[in-house]
DNA sequence: GATGAATGAGAATTCATTCAT
DNA sequence: GATGAATGAATTCTCATTCAT
């Protein structure tokens, strides 16, 4: 009894956030399978909130407007791609472990599997909305993060890497995924799409 | 032929006569200016056809609706970047003229530069309803005949290329070229770009 | 050689109403068979025109407007149910042959039988678009017809039938017939219907 | 219940609240004002909301499209002239009080007395959208009533009323007072056309 | 006379957003 | 905070009609 109290006391704190956080991803989700099941054609904020459960008053209470809607679910997409990989570059590398650049492809090539249209058009939107220097700055810092450890990343590689050549491998490679799950490519969930991709950047920095 | 079939249900009226095509032109230059100067949520319609010049009965008279401008529009680039690029790999190499490879990124890069809103848009319409295989079989095409040449394309190189690496680095290419040119990256228009990507090519089947 | 100059001689007196009389009649084929297989909501000029094999402004030279093609349909079909219950009615009564009665019922539902969408359609217009008297009107010619012949077509009754009289009888069975048709019922085909109608009229002035 | 089963898929807000009810009232209010004052060729959304002092989009919350609203109107048309028969020949015949053919007639004629050329539309709108038979079932329903009461109906008749008798004799009534009312006979309010209409039917069944 | 492309007023319908309850 | 009915500006699309060829 003693410990649910203090549950319930580390619930009260932020009761209201909670709930919210809870209204948001029933909004997201909801945005996302008719995203899926139904296109962009078929979006409204009146649909969102039907099948979400809840009402389009409610729905206005957590955003501003429709693309606020698609902007935030961009953002979230885009801060876990940039979590998600930069997590996978941080664990320490034990030996025989998969090296840098393949546990940095596999982790994007497993947020791409996930949720792929609504994904899309979030960032579309996201981009249509002049928010488009968001993904970039995304790319851009794990961009950097590799030009800053390149000793590591690419072991045995002299000088730093240029500007340009890390603009070309890291779209190459997001570019290459992004088809795949765009397309709907049988590759996307093959390992040989992984070895390839691996195969890309290493040679492309050999030399 | 191919595509004349596919665009047939797109087109009310077959743009035999020069004034039918000639209108079909100025309905996309309309699309393509108000996306560019003003973006998708100020496209409409009314707008296209007044900014064209025509009315909007006219218009319908040309395609069955909004969606299907945008469609053909984007059929019409894919066609466009495939010729270009067939094109390019088909002149006769001169000797001291720019090998295979650079040329065909050469022919995409200028096709990225031009109408880069409008073409983006449409490319998204066609793909979200429904038509994005065009696209793709587009690609297709291109990378089967590199394939198939790989001996010229890619001098000195024995075994035939696999579709997984073919699939690879067209993607790496193009979605390299659509970052650039969807971030408004300067580097589009540099040289150093354009060598950054025949090095992609080549470090990538070297090996 | 002769008979062929002079049936082109006859046909030359009129060339440009036979043709005239051709287009009307392809006009109206093509609007009803659209009224009978796709509805009112279906009926556009450049529909009917396209079915019909001509040109819209060919249809506009025949027709000063929509309404007037359903009204001068409307206005062929009444004239077509006076002349056809007229000529039952005037034909002589051989011995044996079904009476009056009967004859006028019978060429009324024969009527009916035909074209049943398009002629209930251009009847409405005909009636929507304030021509509603001509229909009354046919049918009180018929009516008068047979209140100055009641004689012989009521034999044995010996005072003049009254105008409330005459409307009841006459709406009464043109009623049941049209009601018959809208409704499809079989029993419009059927030897029964024509008797019990025959009941209807010869009851009704009996007594 | 049947009627509301109906119904769903016509009304997209049910009428459970007064409020919805009485919206859907001066939507049919406002309809039967513009057709009865400017015709069926005035009738339009926008104009229909404005009469009713809505706007377009609460129209379009009570009814999916227009033609929906002219069904909804003969739906209750239809019905109440089917409450209207069936409780004039259920009331108790009192003594001296108008015998039940009588009374039946009497409050026909009474509902097509109201709302002439708005209850015409609304049906033949019915009837083209392809709901016709809802009519026939009606006026079939009442048959049958007739039909199973025909002892206390037609007082001294032994045999029962053949189905045809039934169609022919519903439909001559209900054609006539039809006809009267479209043709805007000034017969419809005299006490004479009561009279011709029961003796037909009286008539019908004598013999 | 025939043609059919062009016209554009006008009708149907949608949907983001508000606000009284 | 939640609700959802109401709003109406905005948009799509139609179709009767004209007129230059």
């Amino acid at each position: 009894m003693a410990r649910a109290a203090q549950t319930i006391d580390l619930l009260r704190r932020k009761p209201k956030q909670t709930r919210a956080q809870d209204t948001v991803e029933v909004i997201f989700e909801a945005t996302a399978r008719i995203l899926r099941q139904e296109g962009r054609a078929a979006l409204n904020t009146n649909y969102i909130a039907e099948c979400a459960g809840i009402s389009v008053g409610t729905l206005y209470q957590y955003f501003p407007d429709k693309q606020a809607i698609l902007v935030a679910m961009a953002r979230r997409e885009i801060a876990a791609d940039e979590a998600c990989v930069i997590k996978a570059m941080s664990e320490p590398a034990e030996a025989g472990k998969a090296d840098l650049v393949r546990r940095a492809i596999r982790a994007l090539i497993a947020q791409f599997r996930r949720n792929r249209e609504a994904r899309r058009i979030a960032i579309e939107t996201l981009i249509s909305e002049g928010y488009g220097h968001e993904q970039a700055s995304s790319i851009q810092k794990v961009t950097q993060m590799i030009g800053a450890r390149s000793d590591r990343f690419l072991p045995g590689r002299a000088k730093p890497v240029s500007h340009a050549s890390l603009f070309v491998i890291t779209r190459a490679v997001s570019g290459v995924i992004r088809a795949a799950s765009q397309e709907q490519s049988p590759l996307l969930d093959s390992q040989k799409f992984e070895d390839e991709l691996v195969h890309l950047v290493r040679a492309y920095f050999r030399s």
